[in-house]
DNA sequence: AATGAATGAGTTTTCATTCAT
DNA sequence: GATGAATGAAAACTCATTCAT
């Protein structure tokens, strides 16, 4: 009641602090790719003492899952927004459309999920942690349902092909530095999901 | 009757050192990724000690750009058959089929050039090496000349968008550490490639 | 009584740390030159691990930098006391007893300036850093003020002379590893400044 | 007698060898150091396989050596020339002359032979190798007896004090960069040459 | 003697993680 | 919880020297 303005309350500090924490490492580990940050990085960028990361994370791969993690979730952000649109294909093209207003980044960084899966995955050696996995399924399971809601065959096929495409237009887009790649690719998956039936 | 097992011929060793580690190289920075692969670890593969990697590769670097230039030999010694079959159309379809050969590769360690790129793509920091970019090109050509040698519109835009194609379904794929999206997707690349006039 | 022995106080212990680090380098680099002695010479002659250097020093070059100044502080605090002699003639001769005073080092291990200023010299290769110059400046300055202040000509080429003789003299001594070739030049150098008017 | 064309006479082609070996090593050890020149620096420098240069140097050491020894025989060529003045004090004037005439390269890479000196006195722990005072003693000895020829008092002191001010005056010279106080300092040495009775 | 290649010990540097306060 | 500092195990890279022809 008094030692607002001075004193935040702690319980909000340190969610706050958490959450500065992972979406730091959400820009950075993207933009420097995994390995390459370290824990210093994100401190830096999260305004953090280094010590004091390990508090609200025990080791560098928790840090690198709430990365993964953030991503996701803005996904279904971005998901839930398209939703309020009546038609499922309308969605869908809203969903490229997304696609290729980040291309300036894509061709910079490469999608945000799917650089972090390609790393991720080799950090995990033999074993089977599939974090990566698990932050396209929410993505797909949308992109399905939409599908299934078109009324069209093969949804989950479907699905892949339409993430699919997004992944590899904004691998090659990032390896030739190319944004543009993302506007002529967007344009034929828009004309593509028009002639579905 | 020779002595070929006993005593090596010593002419040939040196090249044949640099050859050693160049696949050596290519086929450990594909499975354990760039970053988390040591000097010592393609130096045990090839079977030399570890100082010695460095006559023949002054830096870490040049032995990535060697691997990322040996899997692009790969393609082309690939291309280079495929060349061989009368019809472009079937050309571009034995290049799926033989993408789709190499399914249970891509479920675990995903696309060589893809996932390479990815890495090298975050190493050359703020640079333009674009080492990622030449790797994509040839392939990108050569799909392109069998688009126009079919005679169809946009040649290049196809180009990119199958070969986009092939890397996103080997991120899914590697991400899910499911074959199976390689056989499915493979298999409408094909039949897209038939509805192409 | 106290637990100073058992428990040092932590507060101070850090910049201790980098004192520590400093003076064991101007020690080391001098005795041992600049190439031949380690990152891990300097931390066991300072009792800190090795991995703990680099919190308070990035480079080696910084390390070395960090002795070049300590030396050119030293020599600060000489002339900081010189300066309270009335007579500038006397300060003067008064420095060249401080370098006699030196013999012993210097026959064993040079001026600490001029043989870091040498090795610094080749570590810099092409550009212009000067780190070495600058070690200079600041004894070549004092001594031209108190050549300005006698009222000879040409100050500054008095005070190269000087400063000249010095690191010529501790060269020669080291080289022939004669102290006596201080005390002979010193007296030479003392008589030199008495004639002076 | 036929042959001299496509198969040089071997005695003759080893002594070259190790001639143009030594004389790279003069040079480049002085441009760069010792400790950061290594035996391929000077092997290139030479055009001799590496593996060759312990043909005729058994250790790095040998070769350091025989550097300095070059440096030292080309001080002897220098006042063998000299001797051929009649007056001793202008034969030291011309000594003079030559030290000025080499200011660009004092002032880029110090004098060879006292640079050098100061690097193999550390390479020496502990030894007394003494290589670096060998290097200057045949040059004291000369100016010594030039001295004496004068019949001025102290010979040796003001041997010892002549070259000094050669050391002192290229080590600042190449600290500062700045080949005028070669020019100047050798100025005010000559002028005390002339003042000596 | 000649030579490219090999060797292995050493050096700088990095960093995830832990610790003391 | 917070924080600067500590730690130690790598990892890349270097190079004098040796070796196999």
């Amino acid at each position: 009641m008094t030692d607002s303005a001075d004193a935040p309350p702690r319980r909000q500090k340190a969610a706050g602090k958490r959450q500065r924490l992972t979406a730091a490492a959400a820009r950075v580990l993207h933009e420097q790719g995994v390995e390459r940050t370290t824990i210093a990085d994100i401190a830096r960028a999260a305004d953090v003492p280094t010590g004091n990361v390990y508090y609200y994370f025990k080791t560098k791969d928790e840090l690198v899952e709430a990365a993964l993690t953030e991503h996701v979730s803005h996904l279904k952000t971005l998901t839930d927004q398209l939703d309020q649109l009546p038609d499922p294909r309308e969605r869908l093209k809203a969903l490229v459309a997304a696609w290729v207003g980040g291309r300036d980044t894509a061709a910079r960084y490469g999608c945000p999920t799917g650089t972090l899966a390609v790393e991720v995955d080799k950090r995990t050696e033999g074993g089977l942690d599939l974090a990566a996995g698990r932050a396209f399924r929410q993505l797909l399971d949308w992109a399905e349902s939409q599908f299934r809601e078109m009324g069209v065959a093969d949804p989950d096929g479907l699905a892949i092909a339409l993430i699919g495409a997004y992944q590899g237009m904004s691998l090659l887009s990032n390896a030739l530095r190319d944004p543009e790649i993302m506007t002529r690719e967007g344009a034929r998956l828009t004309r593509w999901l028009d002639t579905l039936t």
